[in-house]
DNA sequence: TTCATCAGTTACCATTTTGTAACCGGCAAA
DNA sequence: TTTGCCGGTTACAAAATGGTAACTGATGAA
């Protein structure tokens, strides 16, 4: 992604080279609720495209982040969930989420 | 920047709106560490050019974030702080920076 | 026999973001 | 007199990102 030589943002800087992807947090939060479909993620963020659905959760997963199980059925399923690694976000998600609801309930509308 | 009219990503997904800039949240932590001059800043964080620094605080000035004090000096001075809301993100910042000491230090080679 | 399902992939194009270089003003130092 | 300082801004070009539509393969249902 990007370069940070710097000792004070460094961990900050290194945590954003894993979730700072576009969709990466969302993604990775409604994991957090459990195991799910290709289908329910792209339907839970309509926003995304399948395309770049398709290339966040692949980075997720090279990153360790999520687990891709594939059941060779017939008409085809894919579910991803949270590693272990993924999961020790969790502090950083209850963080953003806890934010989000003390600061900007309501007050910025989403566009559409 | 996108639309998100879920409930339960719905928070998180508010955050982004404020951090989810690709410099944000880097630039936001640096200056947890005091006010900061332009100059300080763009030498802080090499990899971004002035003109997406320039960018990047405009937008977290609107957003209410940061606080921006610039003194009519013949070579001009301009120094950016923290608001109160904008400090309100430390939870996250910590967060971030705790999960970054943990899990990535060193593991990942920073580009340039 | 045709259609729908699911989780993609691919080609192609449009949009967005980013970088680079030049320029600004007004004072002070060389 | 020219240069450097600082915090930008602007025009232009390049690069990255994004969307859309068509296609895949095997099966079960209509």
């Amino acid at each position: 992604m990007a370069h940070f030589n710097d000792d004070i943002i460094g961990p900050v800087a290194a945590t954003l080279e894993y979730i700072g992807g576009r969709w990466k947090t969302v993604i990775l939060y409604y994991l957090t609720t459990g195991k799910r479909r290709f289908g329910e993620i792209a339907a839970r963020i309509p926003a995304i495209s399948r395309k770049v659905l398709t290339q966040q959760l692949k980075e997720l997963e090279v990153d360790g982040l999520i687990f891709r199980e594939e059941f060779k059925e017939k008409p085809p399923r894919v579910e991803y969930s949270l590693t272990p690694f993924g999961e020790s976000l969790s502090g950083v998600f209850r963080e953003m989420s806890l934010w989000g609801k003390e600061h900007v309930s309501g007050k910025r509308q989403v566009a559409s």
